[in-house]
DNA sequence: ATACAATAAATGAATAGTCATTCATAATAC
DNA sequence: GTATTATGAATGACTATTCATTTATTGTAT
């Protein structure tokens, strides 16, 4: 088997199970089941468990940014950009569980877990919306007086943990497109500005 | 010494390590030691270490119910009422680092960490935000058509990932009352009936 | 008061189980 | 036949929990 295929492939496993049991509680071995290759196989494509972890990150992460990224890229409306990184946020949280988990836990640890590594992926993702709210200034569609860095993570904070009850598996009473308007209703009727027709 | 003084003392010291090592990192003997007793004493009070962890929930997380609900007492409106939270949540977290990283990135795992356990004192934290939302829809103060489980969990979400900025410790550029500001213009002209006035 | 006993609280070294990682060996490819 | 890739049992380090022992507290009789 192919190299590449072989890391990719103990990447998945690593996800699923980083998803399932939590990065402490996963085993080497469980991986590797997982990934149908042997233990020792998985040191030929990763340095510790630590460095698959942070590839899972790099890795997952750095497929959703090309995906919103080329989403946003046939957009000119920043109010419609934002619908478009909430709609896509929200589903890809809701069909890719093992993902959601892993950003909504794992990615949160990192810092203590792993010195000197910074998330620089995840920062990437979470500035699109930063670059969507000022390019929205720019064009006087958003409020001046909206700060992106802390609207960015304002809106982040929000995606993450009404996507969380996904996960969780709570009685989820409400679909993607519902969680997705209510966003929407809520934060773009709050950053638009105050004469803009709101939705 | 009195037992249930050294009960809180395992607490406040489980607290401190939990946050600064994580669950799983965080040994016995390290709470012990900041603790000031023996390992084995730990276990006089607390049956294992998942124990220790839930009761750092229930305890902490039921003070600071106890005291936001408090300072709610006092204000009837709803708009009043979000700014309270908001400001409470930011300045506690600010100010007690530990619990504020416990909350983030330990409570998140919980479900996962220990089955049938069900953060009954985080919902009921949550809650706090759904209820001040309905109680504004009835006095025609805040739209009809936000759905507050929904709303609730935008809102703590915000505010969670905001002030997870503080305990990460990545350069603040912004204090706990330009954050307020920032979450109540976000969210209360988004959350407020239309024709009604914005801030 | 004082001595003694009984109970409760606290200690920390020893146990027992878990797993990440290594590496001698085997299989496969070239 | 050499190089590359894969294997999985063995190693070694780590730590939650236990429990035999020590220390402190309380009660009682003299």
């Amino acid at each position: 088997m192919k190299a590449a295929n072989k890391h990719t492939k103990i990447i998945h496993a690593a996800t699923k199970v980083f998803a399932k049991k939590g990065f402490f509680n996963a085993r080497i071995s469980d991986i590797a089941k997982e990934a149908k290759v042997a233990d020792g196989t998985i040191y030929l494509y990763f340095n510790n468990k630590f460095d698959i972890l942070i590839s899972v990150f790099e890795e997952e992460i750095g497929a959703l940014i090309e995906q919103v990224k080329k989403l946003l890229s046939t957009e000119d409306d920043p109010r419609k950009m934002i619908e478009i990184f909430t709609r896509n946020h929200l589903s890809v949280m809701k069909k890719n569980k093992h993902l959601a988990e892993v950003i909504q836990i794992e990615l949160r640890q990192s810092a203590k877990l792993i010195k000197d590594y910074r998330n620089n992926k995840f920062s990437e993702y979470v500035d699109i919306i930063s670059s969507i709210i000022k390019l929205g200034q720019e064009r006087s569609i958003y409020r001046a007086t909206i700060r992106p860095g802390i609207a960015k993570r304002a809106f982040f904070g929000a995606l993450d943990e009404i996507s969380r009850v996904w996960t969780v598996g709570i009685a989820t009473d409400y679909t993607v497109e519902e969680a997705t308007q209510q966003i929407l209703d809520i934060f773009l009727c709050g950053i638009l500005e105050p004469d803009a027709p709101c939705l």
